[in-house]
RNA sequence: GGGCAGGUAGCGAAGUGGACAAACGCGGCUGACUGUAAAUCAGCUGGCUCAGCCUUCGGUGGUUCGAAUCCGCCCCUGCCCA
């Protein structure tokens, strides 16, 4: 298996048309390959981590990675999946965002071989004329096949001229960069085809579509901020081990084939013994966690995060590292009045309601008292539920 | 421009003058069980100086002893007509 056939491994979902990207693989020519940023949510996670790490799969065959901010299409909102009007982002954000988002792209892709496009590029020149010959180019009809244009409709949801212009701006994406190929999740087909038809329409070669499966959540449900089942590029390798053990059995065959960077053959292995009932899921999990942390962190991190885990949550001993909290007034105070300041509760009523319901420990002894006034001990371990902690420190030194 | 139906807690959805901080479901949190899985069970889920008080039901101004509930104006959404 050669290089260019390792490209369609298990983590494509769709590729149109592959005989034709295969060709041009094969061609020798540079490709250039677009993935489309959406500044608006600029916080990457291992769902994102599929795609990124095709684009660097492809850029070390010494293709073309092209990036593009949407700073255009952002101020919309991507419609695809959402039964929402979204709401526009400022100019500023966008721009704050887009930097926060680029950090994150070059953890797996390299970013010195990245041409990074801003949208602002082409449409800020667009004339109302451009409008409307792009706009003439597709019919209502073409938008309606859109499932979440088309839902949004049947269901008698609000649904903006603006938003059904979206895939036609991301389409000219593709005709402004000269696109070969535009990667994206599956959710993006109809966007991605739009390109596609765009570039056709104009005499232009068409671009492939490259579509990968979309990662659910580590819940099972879509994998977003929202519902804090994400796995974050940026989360610390214990986060990463910690999150990626509260995976649902469910999900755990998906993550293996996409995330995973275990061998085919080992793979197989592991299923049949899964299949079989001659493993413990928790164990491949742990295997499973610890391949993501290698990924993102390396192989030392991922060590480590595995000992940590098992000391707290298969041990049920405190961590090796617990955040300080700096007592600012060294002198008895009340356990409601503490929680929330060390921000162990969101509000005073919460950490009542911690309390009355066993889940407060100070150096490990159950709080009873809501009106507990604690005697503060250098070291002191204030602990919430399973797995918040907080040890109090004396404040340091300084002028009053 | 006109008619009709709507806008309630993170989401969905009841409530149509006092017993409403507001049913119920989802989500979330805590506890039990456990493999930080799933399923299940119990409790909690606006804030506070917490047996009491304060702020919330699109916005605003009224009526009333009392308004999420009634009235005026405004904003937003959907449907029908033009």
């Amino acid at each position: 298996m050669d290089a260019i056939a390792r490209i369609f491994d298990r983590t494509v979902a769709e590729v149109i048309v592959r005989e034709e990207l295969e060709e041009k693989l094969r061609s020798g020519r540079r490709l250039r390959l677009k993935l489309g940023l959406d500044p608006s949510k600029p916080n990457l996670h291992i769902g994102h981590a599929i795609v990124l790490r095709k684009l660097r799969q492809f850029q070390e065959l010494g293709h073309q990675v092209v990036l593009i901010v949407g700073d255009w299409t952002a101020q919309i909102g991507d419609p695809s999946g959402r039964d929402e009007t979204r709401t526009m982002l400022s100019a500023e954000e966008v721009r704050r965002n887009a930097e926060t988002y680029m950090q994150q792209f070059s953890i797996v892709v390299d970013r010195a071989r990245t041409e990074v496009r801003w949208q602002s590029e082409w449409f800020g020149k667009f004339t109302l004329a451009d409008v409307f010959n792009l706009a003439s180019r597709f019919t209502l009809a073409q938008m309606m096949a859109h499932e979440t244009f088309r839902q949004r409709w049947e269901q008698g949801r609000a649904l903006t001229m603006m938003e059904l212009m979206y895939p036609l701006l991301q389409a000219y994406d593709s005709v402004a960069i000269q696109a070969d190929v535009e990667f994206g999740g599956t959710d993006q087909k109809f966007n991605i085809l739009a390109g596609r038809e765009l570039q056709a329409s104009l005499g232009l070669p068409p671009q492939d579509v490259f579509l990968v499966p979309l990662l659910p959540g580590t819940d099972g449900r879509k994998m977003s901020k929202s519902f804090g089942n994400t796995i974050d590029l940026t989360d610390s390798p214990d986060q990463m081990y910690g999150k990626a053990m509260s995976i649902s059995d469910d999900m755990l065959d998906q993550y293996l084939t996409l995330v995973s960077e275990i061998p085919d053959e080992e793979l197989a292995e592991i299923r049949r013994a899964l299949a079989e009932g001659t493993v413990n899921p928790r164990d491949v999990k742990m295997r499973l966690a610890r391949d993501i942390v290698r990924q993102f962190h390396g192989a030392e991190a991922a060590r480590k995060a595995e000992e940590e885990f098992i000391r707290i949550f298969q041990r049920r001993e405190l961590p090796s590292q617990i955040p300080i909290y700096e007592l600012p007034n060294w002198s008895p105070i009340g356990i409601v009045d503490l929680l929330r300041n060390a921000g162990l509760a969101s509000s005073a009523s919460a950490a009542r309601r911690l309390i009355e319901q066993g889940g407060v420990r100070i150096d490990d002894e159950k709080v009873e008292d809501i009106g507990l006034v604690v005697e503060p001990k250098e070291g002191m371990v204030i602990r919430v539920g399973k797995r918040k902690f907080v040890q109090l420190v004396r404040p340091k030194q300084r002028e009053c």
